[in-house]
DNA sequence: CTTCCATTGGTTAGCGCTAACAAGCGCGGA
DNA sequence: TCCGCGCTTGTTAGCGCTAACCAATGGAAG
């Protein structure tokens, strides 16, 4: 019964035209009333809002992103969605941009360049006002298809020491220090290092212990484990053991995260030794289970939701043409000295 | 230096028009060098492919969908991204969808109907071709956009008793009912079931371990504690003492998951009673710390990550046209006897 | 030598929406 | 009376891509 029933490429799907007509206005018309309520009359926006509700319209953001070269998408790509840590960031993100009204895609990059290279020449093709990004460093190619992009970048987790670019986070290097040095505060000389997963934030974390124990005339290259897998509870059990094989002589541990700490102190607890009596163990983060656990874990709480929520401001205030004052956002870690260390 | 510099509305970006131009072929060419290569020749697609790469273009996704009714999204929506079962689910999801080219919209609807209503009107205007969803009941809302839309949406986590319905995942309710014969096997009496958060999964296991304790004349509604905050450690530390007030004699509690099950543990442990001698504690879903945990906790291990991949496989068969002869794929459940019960 | 068809490439006309401009109207001030 | 202004609505022309059709070519079949 449409006017162009045959051979017509349409849809089928009600279209702002169909709403337009069915309202009486023209298509302009109806698409300002529901865009720019503010620029029609009160008497128009009822009639269209009536239509839109009768026809069961659903606009179509392909042909409005393409219209208006606006996509109102944002992207971020986080390393693991498995993570606690990753899953309160992109929280914390929602939480601004389903008020504004852009559309988040969520890219998991599994730790991986090859991955996030995949994910970004993708997710370009969206056309995304805004990227935020985990970590400071990325690949050449990642980093050339971001310039080439032009679209504005965010990162996230560490604070950025190129000042043109945008950073919220906190300083991974200065909470790896922070942490060895309350160790070594509480008398522990021989401190082991335990880290997995070796990306960006877990080097930081190690970079800041060593140079802790450096300072303290500590160091010693057996008292650090580094391994590339995926960090788990059953990863920091096993690591534990490497630990004492290769440095028996180790007070305490200093795990790069709290699912690798859990892991150790449930091993040593089935080889019976004491924690903290005998050994020290604390971890980075505050997962919930650490102040649960018993002993209960040293560690160091993480604002991961805020570095969510206001990355995502602060790629917010740069989208719509707001020049950021502060271009590195530092909101700081807090250590929880709790019973394991 | 472009032909139609001025009052151009043109968005800037390098477009298919302007590779086919500087490989010398017309734009429907180079659009077939780049979606359908077999039907092009061979010097041609090359000379297609160098212009891409010379230039950097970047398909633009919302002309394609516009052109071709195809958005190629897929969107999911699940009621949280914090939780280890949807980050699975969502994982075995990504792994169908990548390989299939297929772009994933991932929406948190916060165990809420509300939510879940406005993300799913958002995400229809991006005109999917699927929707995968948690659970079998949705609001009328929810029901009439997804039947007005026509997309084809497929069900996790539970079984569907229509039959015309699309899901995958496994019974709630027998795995309840299965965890509560066990107890009641070892020879408890009094089993409590402690539920939080009160969705459908909560109130089918729930339902599941009301049958089964009808069925061995244990039922009692004093054993039964449900509140409808989200569940976390702490809250089962909580529920624990408030089981243990409103049924002192009880000497079994069922948590809904494992968060319950682990906060229930450590506040047994706190009060010094002995799990599992003076109280057997399980839980639901067998996350990675319940099988590390002193005592290791007695759970249901789920199939979280098979649910999501069986389910984006099941979507995609329909959306391309093949029709699935299973419309319910059972994985089913494993119990894990542990320590705790 | 013609016919047929498969193969390859081009042409045309949109997909559904909005930017940009134009037009109509009522009003106040000159 | 006329001009100019603000307010509302309409008209036109695309955004960048692809479906559908068409044309040219060339080799196989008759």
């Amino acid at each position: 019964m449409t006017t162009n029933a045959n051979k017509s490429r349409a849809s089928g799907r009600t279209t702002l035209a169909a709403v337009a007509a069915h309202a009486g206005v023209s298509t302009m018309t109806a698409s300002r009333a529901l865009n720019l309520p503010e620029r029609v009359s009160e008497e128009v926006r009822l009639r269209v809002e009536k239509a839109v509700a009768e026809l069961g319209y659903v606009p179509n953001r392909a042909a409005r992103a393409l219209a208006s070269r606006q996509s109102n998408v944002i992207v971020v790509l986080v390393p693991s969605l498995s993570n606690f840590v990753f899953n309160a960031v992109i929280d914390g993100i929602q939480q601004v941009v389903d008020a504004a009204n852009y559309q988040l895609l969520i890219g998991n990059t599994r730790y991986s360049d090859a991955e996030e290279e995949k994910l970004l020449s993708i997710y370009l093709q969206s056309n995304p006002m805004g990227i935020l990004l985990s970590g400071l460093t990325h690949s050449p190619r990642v980093e050339q298809l971001l310039a080439s992009s032009g679209v504005p970048v965010v990162s996230m987790m560490d604070l950025a020491s190129d000042p043109t670019q945008l950073s919220v986070g906190f300083s991974q290097h200065e909470a790896g220090r922070t942490m060895t040095r309350y160790l070594i505060d509480k008398g522990h000389k021989r401190i082991g290092f335990i880290g997995a997963q070796l990306d960006e934030r877990t080097l930081s974390r190690a970079a800041g212990y060593r140079s802790a124990m450096l300072d303290a005339g500590l160091a010693d290259a057996r008292l650090e484990l580094m391994v590339p897998d995926a960090s788990s509870i059953g990863l920091g059990a096993e690591l534990l053991g490497r630990m004492l094989a290769q440095a028996p002589d180790c007070d305490a541990i200093f795990c790069c995260n709290d699912d690798l700490a859990h892991g150790a102190i449930y091993q040593c607890q089935r080889r019976g030794i004491a924690v903290p009596e005998q050994l020290a163990i604390c971890g980075f983060n505050d997962l919930p289970a650490s102040a649960w656990m018993i002993p209960s874990v040293t560690t160091i709480s993480t604002p991961r939701y805020r570095v969510g929520f206001e990355a995502a401001t602060l790629l917010r205030n740069v989208i719509e043409g707001r020049v950021p004052q502060v271009r590195q956002v530092d909101l700081g870690f807090t250590l929880m000295p709790r019973e394991s260390a």
